[in-house]
DNA sequence: GCTTTAAAAAGTAATAT
DNA sequence: ATATTACTTTATAAAGC
């Protein structure tokens, strides 16, 4: 039996770290190739890596933000490659600064059709919004844990703002029993 | 004290003025789109509820004044679009769309999600069809939406291509630009939704 | 609030062929 | 008439306006 709990896929994991350390944005633009700094624009300096594939937000404080990891195991590796780097250009990193996962994107099938009408009177309009004329999908707060998802006719759903795998796993399958037992599992 | 107090008249003072102008730009809307009465009272009554509870910060009052009428024409049975509500309005769709759902979550109103239906007497008059066109696009979109077919689907082109197909099966045809004018919504979103409605009602294409 | 980054879902829209 | 591209929603950190 496949449960819909297998089919969670990681899409993108959020993190964030820091080299105790300044940095000279402007001096690091011109010596990373491929490093993008509109500092009118936003603060801090993007720089992406190809493998694993993520992107990094750097800023003149030494906190970065990774984003576009499809694992945390990617997570770790990419921002790896950014301290490297950054050791390259003679700028002092510790061995490995503290990182922590700040959200995770997760996708799922359902395996049934859902009826979005009906879900959002079923789980209670006060816990939904479901607006199609704006957003296909109905969005959902979960309490425990706290997580948001997002329901589409299909039965394919996204769990957002969870910080640890196990969020989505747990996300998913309390969503599969509360839609079940509303008999709304198509 | 004498401060505390004098605050709280300027702040009263301030609330008043928001309050008068939100109202005449409500009215001023609601003539606009041609909405009765009910309505606007309905509107007054979201718009005060958000003051009191302090969701206007931040926030525009053509932005709020717009959201808070759209939301009453939903609550009073007689939906208009976003697009037809931003027509009249000199706030962009997206920031109605978000003033909107923000004031609604705050304020609890448990807004249903709006039936096509309620767009077929509207958009039928305005395309000359008769009362049987009407009656038959009512129909394809209960059959239809009962099949499932509705999930996630805009209202609006949900019931521009359940009156097109009703045009059809009438001998009434109305083009699909025709439709898709009045609804506010593309041909291909007419087409789209349209073979699906057929397909559903068994309809031999 | 906003700015930027990433990713999925599915619908709609604008533009290209 | 169809194909492509782009935008809508969710969460999240970062520094600054």
């Amino acid at each position: 039996m496949s449960a819909p709990a297998d089919s969670i896929e990681i899409q993108n994991v959020v993190a964030s770290t820091g080299i105790g350390q300044e940095l000279d944005l402007e001096a690091l633009a011109t010596d990373l190739p491929g490093a993008d700094f509109n500092p009118d624009n936003f603060p801090g300096l993007v720089y992406r890596t190809q493998e694993p594939k993520a992107a990094a937000l750097i800023f003149r404080s030494g906190k970065i933000v990774c984003t576009g990891a499809k694992s945390i195991d990617d997570v770790h590796e990419a921002l790896d490659i950014i301290f490297g780097k950054l050791r390259d250009l003679g700028i002092p990193v510790e061995d490995s600064p503290e990182v922590t996962v700040q959200n995770i994107v997760s996708s799922a099938d359902l395996g049934h059709s859902l009826n979005l009408n009906a879900l959002a009177i079923g789980l209670g309009l006060e816990d939904v919004e479901y607006e199609p004329e704006q957003f296909p999908g109905l969005v959902y707060r979960m309490d425990n844990p706290e997580v948001v998802i997002l329901l589409f006719g299909s039965g394919k759903v996204v769990i957002t703002g969870g910080k640890t795998v196990d969020d989505a796993s747990a996300a998913v399958e309390r969503i599969v029993d509360r839609i079940d037992d509303l008999g709304l599992l198509g | 004290r004498l401060r505390k107090w004098q605050e709280r008249i300027r702040t009263k003072d301030a609330g008043e003025r928001n309050l008068q102008f939100a109202l005449s730009e409500i009215d001023r809307m609601a003539s606009a789109i041609g909405v009765p009465r009910s309505v606007r009272e309905v509107a007054s009554v979201i718009y005060r509820r958000a003051l009191n509870e302090d969701l206007i910060r931040g926030r525009s009052i053509e932005g709020v004044s717009t959201a808070v009428l759209y939301a009453a024409c939903r609550k009073e049975g007689i939906p208009r679009s976003l697009e037809e509500i931003a027509e009249v309005s000199r706030v962009e769709r997206k920031e109605i769309g978000r003033t909107y759902r923000y004031i609604s979550q705050e304020l609890g109103l448990e807004m249903r999600p709006v039936d096509p239906k309620k767009y077929v007497p509207r958009f039928s008059s305005q395309l000359e069809l008769s009362e049987e066109v009407q009656a038959k696009a009512k129909e394809i979109i209960d059959t239809t939406a009962e099949q499932g077919l509705l999930s996630g689907k805009s209202p609006t082109g949900f019931a521009a291509a359940a009156i097109y197909a009703a045009s059809l099966l009438c001998n009434e045809k109305k083009t699909q630009r025709e439709v898709a004018d009045v609804a506010q919504v593309t041909e291909v979103t007419i087409r789209n939704r349209y073979q699906e409605q057929i397909e559903a009602m068994g309809i031999p294409t």
